[in-house]
DNA sequence: TTCACTATTGGACGTACGCGCAATAGAGTT
DNA sequence: AACTCTATTGCGCGTACGTCCAATAGTGAA
């Protein structure tokens, strides 16, 4: 098999235990079996085990930003742009991906690559939130106010609520999570209530 | 050695270990060692290494929340109450239970047993800020709102802000993300502007 | 057809894990 | 002093991990 082809599967089967047993579980006994080959292969491939893992997270979380990038160009207004921002979070086929978060959040704490990886991916979300922010106030949609503050207000207030969403399923409401969180921006920008979630129902 | 204090020992031995390894990278081994005893003895008073680690959770959990508790008896008022209640996250010394937190909701997707307890106790301290806020209603220091919203939003910002603060140190100030987190609050109950970080200044 | 090259195999190696168990030690009772 | 009971030891068992490596298969160039 073509060595980038090769390489490419062994992420992808990678993704899939992951998603399944959590990054830090995943063996590489797992990924073998999961692509029907030996275990062997995968160090043809890569170095160490970890690196694959960085690799897969990396993967992972690049694609859920891009496509929250991608969502958001279609929209014509930063009020629709931050509505397409939100509505990726009540997005359950999302799930998954929110618990590769989880697992980097705690993982941070004790494993410098993982810790400087996801912060700054953290840091690149609420950049992106910052950005429309500072086009909504020019155009003035949004009331002036501090967006750095907003900006990190709103992606922690969705962190929050997504975290009791995924991890603790029942406890609350998907749809009553993101109208909350909705309704906490509202706030800071100066939106009329109800303001994003009409928004997030066009889009 | 007397039998509960024995058992006693193992336990605040193993949450030493956990505070720097994680729970889940705790091991029978890593316990004894930091005891200076065998690891069979482990085994002579835990079924499963399980199981010692699910009561290391549940104290450190508790010990949190009956802290908060007692912090927040003291005040005399709801707002007082309340700034106590978020007086608990800017303190640095929880960093470490607060990882035990991120560690906990990480688990939570793929531990059965994990996931319930972690679920019981968050409800435990949003019922916690309920409870404050209804009083404040009562009393008419806060604007009547929907309870159940308003304690979810503020705990979820709360973790998401300190998330930051704890995975990622260097992101967000400590400081910042308190205040940040005040004022989100303070909006949706009607204080004004710095209301609560007026009344944890007093506590 | 022969030759080089590499993708791929399959298992060995050292390590670490949770757990169980026979042996020991030490304290309290008779 | 003899006995009982249990706290404690220390090691062995089976398993699983990441890594490594010699052997093999398969493919394209000469």
């Amino acid at each position: 098999m073509d060595p980038n082809v090769r390489r490419q599967k062994i992420v992808e089967a990678a993704q899939a235990v992951a998603t399944r047993k959590g990054l830090s579980a995943t063996t590489v006994r797992d990924v073998a079996e999961e692509m029907g080959t030996s275990s062997g292969l995968i160090h043809h491939y890569f170095a160490s085990m970890d690196q694959l893992l960085a690799v897969v997270f990396d993967k992972v979380a690049e694609a859920d930003l891009s496509a929250t990038r991608k969502r958001m160009e279609v929209a014509t207004s930063p009020t629709g742009r931050l509505a397409a921002y939100f509505a990726a979070w009540g997005d359950p086929d999302n799930d998954e991906t929110f618990q590769f978060w989880l697992d980097a959040w705690s993982e941070a704490g004790r494993n410098d690559a993982v810790r400087e990886r996801s912060r700054d991916l953290n840091i690149e979300w609420q950049e992106l939130l910052s950005e429309v922010i500072r086009q909504g106030i020019e155009t003035g949609e949004f009331s002036d106010t501090e967006v750095d503050a907003a900006a990190w207000k709103a992606l922690s207030l969705l962190d929050g609520l997504t975290l009791q969403v995924v991890a603790h399923p029942t406890v609350i409401e998907r749809g009553k999570a993101v109208k909350w969180a909705a309704s906490g921006i509202e706030n800071d920008l100066g939106l009329p209530p109800g303001a994003l979630a009409d928004a997030m129902q066009d889009a």
